[in-house]
DNA sequence: GTGAAAGCGCTAACAA
DNA sequence: TTGTTAGCGCTTTCAC
């Protein structure tokens, strides 16, 4: 099959020892230029590699991370995996991606596999179902290495990377009041999510900046962060029946946006009611009914949780001080 | 730090010797079972796992594949991905993702550093740059399982996995057909891409059995697949200064329909024009105006695509009898 | 400045 | 049935 060429390959090429030729190309300073130089042009004649995994048992670590999200397939995740994969790939990094799909026992079985198969750190947004946190715990106490994104664990001391939900539902409220609506809904996330926390408080500040009355009633939670169309349709539908129907929605996240476009028009009320809400989507300029969305930075937020976990990992003392990044959101507007 | 448990260390605790202790949780025959429970139960009672990087070094491999694909924030991609890891964490294996933004130096760079990490395997979808083809060929020869899906290299005899362009673009052509639509336009992806190729014959096919006459004039290429808008703008522009100005077009791919729509948009044709594409993006009903779309089997080609590489992988025979697996695609009418 | 040898964690051929 | 030993590819003392 494949059989790479190994350091004793090019020892007995060169007549050489294995550790002449294993410090010559790592460049070490005992190393006379005259072989070093040798074994470098040849080396590269060949196109040597390292084997990593060897390495990787003589060093202790793997060189990959992982990351946990609820879905690759959704825009807001896979522009920070792109972000996340540009800073690994650059720090000679593997990430491995699973995926949570928003369920709690998966979110289990995937970090215990990640942390078996000794990844070096691990990325982590946390799943909507989660509520219980001592799988992560638990790694952390042993010392693995873990950034939180998007979806964060506020108890646990280390690096984390958030959008400003607070000031991103603020704007996507306030616009829709600078609109003129007065009855204001909110299609949120699962309750125990950061987010949906800071996301609520935003939207409340913003009716209570213009003095516009909170009402309970008009916020309705998705367990299931909308993976179920099915439960989108149901709030929706709570929400047009209320006694006083809301003029307008401001949707939590993108799945949610989009999930609640569709019940409006299902219910043929897309034109009655007007949407704002955290979409990282391309194509809202082309939706119709259309919506204003709060966009997150999420290739830099994969990029910092990146630059700060693999800090974490090359650290050679253990850090003491954590740091939460805080990245601002854009409010796009729909022509 | 983290300082894992090894087949040593319950070796001391058991007084046994490490090889006992290592056939035992294989499940050796040769073992009594009386030892064989004891070494399970304590491995068990500790949550011992075996160092896989270790295993790896030994067995001469990694347990993880490598995946190609021109960009993970997109729908089909990764909806195949989703596809991929689904069966690739069943077997076992890691999935490493990379990224070749449809540039060739990128790919060769991304095959290159999968191969050096010691991949068991690779599945890749080309980028529309690519034309040339040794970097690939040359893993290939060397006996490195390569599993092609969506962009085949139709050269290499290897498995492949595609939905059936062919079909789909006649289902797509005629559908605008039948709306009455007779100057039919193709928006096409970089002309040396399989998936381009087979989506064109399907095309003039469809305007072949309606007799309409086929315009080279009609089929703008789009060689950067749609990653600039700007390119995809200036292909609408072309078509919509044409002498006899199309009354709808055929697009591509998902990207390119998005692209599209939008430039339609700008110019303001967006209601003159039909337009019917390859999309597997969920929120077509929610676009005005409003797209027919071509929907391909992402995951279940992502999941194909890992058994065949895994069969390669797993086999302990050279396999000298390849498949091409040819998945139907579905006509989703937007209402 | 260079080589020999040991060891990272695990497995397998060979001994006992 | 179990233990001893060697080796996967690489790095790193410790000699010379």
């Amino acid at each position: 099959m494949f059989k790479p060429v190994t350091i004793k390959d090019i020892a007995k090429a060169l007549n050489l020892s294995a550790s002449t030729v294993s410090r010559a190309l790592r460049g070490g300073y005992e190393i006379s230029e005259e072989t070093k130089k040798i074994v470098l042009e040849y080396a590269e004649s060949i196109n040597f590699k390292r084997n990593p995994i060897a390495l990787s048992l003589k060093e202790r670590r793997s060189y990959s991370i992982g990351i946990i999200v609820c879905e690759v397939a959704n825009v807001f995740f896979s522009q920070a995996i792109a972000g996340i994969e540009s800073i690994a790939y650059n720090k000679g990094y593997h990430v491995i991606i699973s995926q949570s799909h928003d369920q709690y026992e998966r979110e289990v079985t995937n970090i215990q596999h990640l942390a078996n198969r000794s990844v070096d750190g691990i990325i982590i947004s946390l799943a909507a179902e989660t509520k219980d946190y001592k799988h992560i715990e638990k790694l952390h106490e042993q010392g693995l290495p873990i950034v939180f994104f998007d979806r964060i664990l506020e108890s646990m001391q280390t690096h984390k990377v958030t959008s400003n939900n607070y000031q991103g539902a603020f704007d996507a409220t306030e616009f829709l009041i600078k609109k003129g609506c007065k009855k204001i809904a909110h299609l949120a996330n699962a309750p125990q999510l950061s987010i949906t926390k800071e996301r609520q408080i935003g939207y409340e500040a913003a009716l209570k900046k213009h003095n516009i009355d909170f009402d309970l009633n008009y916020i309705k939670y998705c367990e299931l962060g909308g993976s179920q169309q099915n439960e989108v349709e149901n709030a929706v539908k709570e929400l047009l029946t209320l006694p006083l129907k809301p003029d307008a929605i401001f949707v939590a996240s993108d799945r949610l946006s989009m999930g609640c476009l569709k019940a409006l028009k299902k219910y043929n009320k897309a034109n009655d009611i007007m949407i704002s809400g955290f979409s990282n989507s391309d194509v809202v300029d082309l939706l119709k009914p259309s919506l204003t969305c709060i966009r997150q930075p999420a290739f830099e937020m994969g990029r910092i949780a990146t630059e700060m976990l693999i800090n974490l990992i090359e650290s050679k003392y253990p850090i003491e001080e954590f740091e939460t990044r805080i990245l601002d959101t854009t409010l796009h507007i729909s022509e």
